[in-house]
DNA sequence: TAATATTAGTGCATAATTTGCATTAAAAGA
DNA sequence: TCTTTTAATGCAAATTATGCACTAATATTA
């Protein structure tokens, strides 16, 4: 015999005949014939180098080596079954941890819809939640600091999988008393018209982006009268008055009273929020989310 | 497959592939081929019901349920490294615990001398002595309380085994201005004419009985005038001069110096000590002590 | 005391599993 | 495009485990 593992179906042999005090009966409890198991314990010690049990025809009783390895063998295969079990339900999604960014226009609808079917769905599972641009998103994505995040889409990345979520109409948002507000139709050359309050360059990079890009197809340019750094700031400015804004439809949820969010009628290009992770990692509690977010949306996978 | 337990070969495996995060590296450590590793953990996956790694030609990653095998495993696994090698210790003997029961007589030299020697030896495992007449050893080893005995001998009962570690001749103890001490030698007829110290019937029964033989056998009494239910107490008394006793030679080693100890010529009846123990149950560390003691004795045991 | 019953261990043929080799398929780098 | 690296598969051979029938030892009971 060449030095091998003591196997788990030996430790639970040995276990079974320690607790039993009887080849017999341990061998009944085991399934299996009396002679295999006198020889698994026979080829165990062998192995081992020391012998177990002190055994004659009528008594088995264990050698004082056997003790000491019945005393922490028990508690260690005892330990295998719960870690199995807790392994088996991580895989299974119904525990463990779920690490989600999301980005502005999703936390008004979209990230406090999911967050409340998946907590409900799956209580065990702890649920961490961060504010991140797109951009830095995709970056924490890839160091493994987020599993997934709720951004900006189109994304076509080879080290990401992407699930389309929402796509929505520009809003024109202003106060009740706006000029533009009465009209029955907003257009983008009315919008490009009057000054407007909009997220800064840094943080709102890529939405500036989208959102110019109609625009200028069309000959337009916005003109910016102030920028803030995040939704509230942008929102404060609208309220008080010095400018109005461009957001998307979800903004509606917890636009302020004064406020009045309208679409912008002939801006075809829509925006697009996706659930994006890193390529081949979807642990079991992301894809739990991602079919909670699928009904109604499409997946985009790079080509398979 | 049916349901079967994971196995440590399985567990090392995947430790080695979760480290390595490339199957051929671990199957190299592992001095198996590839492919039968890879068969292996793709196996254990399907026995566990859930995959432990995302795997590509190109990249192998832990999922998260594999992370947290990995976490709970790894430790696990070491455990059974250092289980063993305690486990081995004890049946080498080098560690773990000795109960030692002692009668009087073997309280002078034997049991010092074992103690000296095997403690030098095996300086980790923990010697507990206790002092206890024969009989009561015999019980004492059939309860389990003590591992070994070393009792008056000759011991033979089915349950016990014995190792025979000292003959020793009768010798009449007394003071220096004793009678009798004068002589050139001292017979059993000049004993059973004077008054004695001996042990009371009920902790010294076995002596008394084994003492007393040998004088009934030549039509002689022995004539007690005091008895004391331990060594120290009839060492007293005969100190005092209330009367001469009789012990074995090995009591020279604490003989106080108003006394002294002369063989009775015409006893060839001597005293059998002997190391015993429950039949079949002799420890590692059992056995070191039996080694000690054997050289220059002889074993005693039941027919075989 | 003899008969019976129970138990651990063995020999052996068969079944099941594991192993290594050769090869494939996929993917990355030059 | 070609080469290299890697995980997975097919397959035959080697190894190992299994159950059955039986033995030897030892209690228990008639």
């Amino acid at each position: 015999m060449r030095d091998r593992l003591p196997e788990m179906s030996d430790i639970h042999a040995f276990l079974l005949v320690a607790e039993e005090l009887s080849f017999r009966k341990a061998a009944d409890r085991l399934l299996i014939d009396q002679s295999v198991l006198s020889r698994r314990i026979r080829n165990f010690e062998e192995r081992i180098g020391f012998s177990l049990f002190f055994r004659t025809t009528r008594d088995v009783v264990l050698t004082e080596p056997g003790r000491v390895m019945l005393s922490r063998l028990k508690p260690m295969f005892g330990e295998l079954g719960h870690l199995l079990a807790d392994a088996r339900s991580v895989a299974e999604g119904t525990t463990g941890r779920l690490r989600m960014a999301y980005m502005s226009f999703a936390a008004t609808r979209l990230m406090p819809h999911y967050v409340k079917r998946f907590s409900a769905a799956h209580p065990k599972v702890s649920l961490e939640l961060n504010y991140m641009p797109t951009m830095q998103q995709k970056i924490a994505i890839e160091r493994e600091e987020i599993d997934v995040g709720l951004m900006l889409g189109p994304v076509d990345h080879p080290d990401l999988d992407s699930l389309v979520v929402a796509q929505e109409q520009m809003n024109f948002v202003a106060r009740h008393d706006h000029p533009l507000v009465r009209r029955s139709e907003i257009l983008m050359k009315d919008v490009a018209s009057c000054p407007l309050v909009l997220g800064d360059t840094q943080e709102w990079e890529l939405f500036r982006k989208i959102l110019e890009r109609p625009f200028k197809a069309n000959g337009l340019k916005l003109s910016v009268a102030y920028q803030a750094s995040n939704a509230m700031g942008i929102m404060g400015l609208v309220v008080g008055g010095l400018g109005a804004t461009i957001f998307v439809e979800s903004i509606e949820a917890i636009l302020p009273v004064r406020l009045v969010a309208r679409p912008i009628a002939d801006c075809r290009d829509s925006v697009t929020t996706v659930l994006c992770w890193k390529r081949g990692q979807a642990s079991p509690a992301l894809r739990h989310l991602l079919g909670i977010a699928r009904p109604g949306s499409k997946v985009k996978q790079r080509k398979s």
